[in-house]
DNA sequence: GGATCTAGTTTACATTGTAAATAGCAAATC
DNA sequence: GATTTGCTATTTACAATGTAAACTAGATCC
């Protein structure tokens, strides 16, 4: 099987850098970034299950193995993901900087962790839970030069030392419990397809019992993430108000 | 590997029973309950990476297909560790009931989840990771049987159908968010041990270029997770006595 | 020419989940 | 009694995985 894909990599060349030889050759040489790179759109694609090193290397057209020079192996290569895909966050936040107010600031931060979650719903979860680099970061705001330039700006607007720390704690715990709900979700159950096997030992999925839940099945039906996710914000804000003091 | 066992059931009647290997049972035969129970505490005691069908069939004193005969699969079996747990969880907190008022209801409900998370941190990455039954349904209040008496002790304080389900919402937001980061720091690192290879593509851990992160390196370090909880479930019930009116 | 390095492939192996066939053994049937 | 039936666990088997080790084709340098 894994008819392993004729190299969908167009030879364009199209390297006119300072490198001196011919490009004879149409495979441009691997390197860690290429790789970290194309696991990410690979798991965007098809699923963190469904990476192996063998798959990935297809995807790369070359062999698993090749893959083991820049890389130690594919628990490392995960850390690489995530590490990918927050620098790949941080260059579009950096921007945000300090807008106007800091509760704006705090709005666009929230909504930019957000947008990354809802791109890359099946990394999010990597992002959520994989140990962080130093223990007191705390995911899914892990990365060292986010957290850098965040807490400078709550510093500009303001906060003592001991309220930023507080407040990217505060946030951190919202976007980690409001993303992680709503990007579990999206995927829909995923290894257990719908072939209910008799796994009804300890309660049944039977609804008749539960009159309450009956009762209220209008209100628990509609998603609402995005309104659940601006009403906590709003919150968080709100509480982050009284820091301030 | 896999020493351990070497099987002596001595096939005449000698009575004596001794045997040092087998902890527990010589010899019951196999159920399902059984095996989910021996799992949770596999996963307790060794952590999921380590969980495999032979390890688990080892643990019971049996090969690993025998395991088939009561469980559709590993991936079934995972999803019955997390109904396991949450039907431990349900059993010592229906006696909760209605105590006094709703904010200690809540308060008893929230220690409650937070007790379990830290009784199984290797497991609660799994109930709040895990699709759930229900689409609607919302990690980690997860069983039906609980949000059912939840839902009810609300209604019973006089919240309405739509604020019950908005604070069920609010506390699985919450409760996630909080919990999954108290508890993936226990876990330290697991997977990725102390080898520092150079993955340090993006950012160095150098700290002396994050002055900020410097400054408030004292309030960054110490955990405080019991002090966020507190606080930011006192905030949350704050929050829900406004939807009282 | 060689020698050495570089980047990738081949081969190999232990471990995994699980399908299929098999064996032990009790109760049921003759 | 002997034998059939049914359940339960074991044995055997296989494809897929992560990764170590050996190998190889080309580039670079003496």
């Amino acid at each position: 099987m894994d008819e392993q894909t004729d190299e969908q990599w167009s030879p364009d060349g199209s390297a006119d850098v300072v490198d001196i030889t011919s490009p004879a050759t149409p495979r441009r040489p691997l390197d860690q970034m290429r790789i970290l790179r194309a696991a990410v759109d690979f798991i965007d694609e098809n699923g963190l299950p469904k990476l192996t090193m063998r798959r990935l290397g297809g995807y790369l057209g070359v062999e698993a193995m090749a893959l083991y020079r820049y890389v130690p192996g594919r628990e490392r290569l995960l850390d690489g993901v995530v590490e990918v895909v927050m620098d790949e966050f941080y260059t579009t936040t950096a921007a945000v900087g300090r807008s106007t107010s800091w509760p704006e600031f705090l709005q666009m931060n929230a909504h930019a962790v957000r947008e990354l979650a809802l791109r890359h719903p099946r990394i999010f979860p990597l992002v959520a839970t994989r140990p962080a680099a130093a223990p007191w970061l705390r995911p899914p705001l892990r990365s060292l030069r986010w957290v850098e330039g965040f807490l400078e700006g709550l510093r500009a607007y303001g906060f003592s030392p001991a309220a930023c720390v507080q407040i990217y704690r505060s946030f951190a715990t919202f976007l980690l419990g409001a993303l992680q709900l709503e990007v579990g979700t999206l995927e829909q159950t995923g290894a257990s397809d719908r072939d209910r096997v008799n796994l009804a030992f300890i309660e049944s999925d039977d609804l008749s019992s539960y009159p309450m839940i009956t009762q209220m099945s209008e209100e628990l039906k509609d998603g609402g993430f995005e309104q659940d996710f601006e009403d906590a914000l709003e919150d968080l804000i709100g509480r982050v108000g009284v820091l301030r003091s």
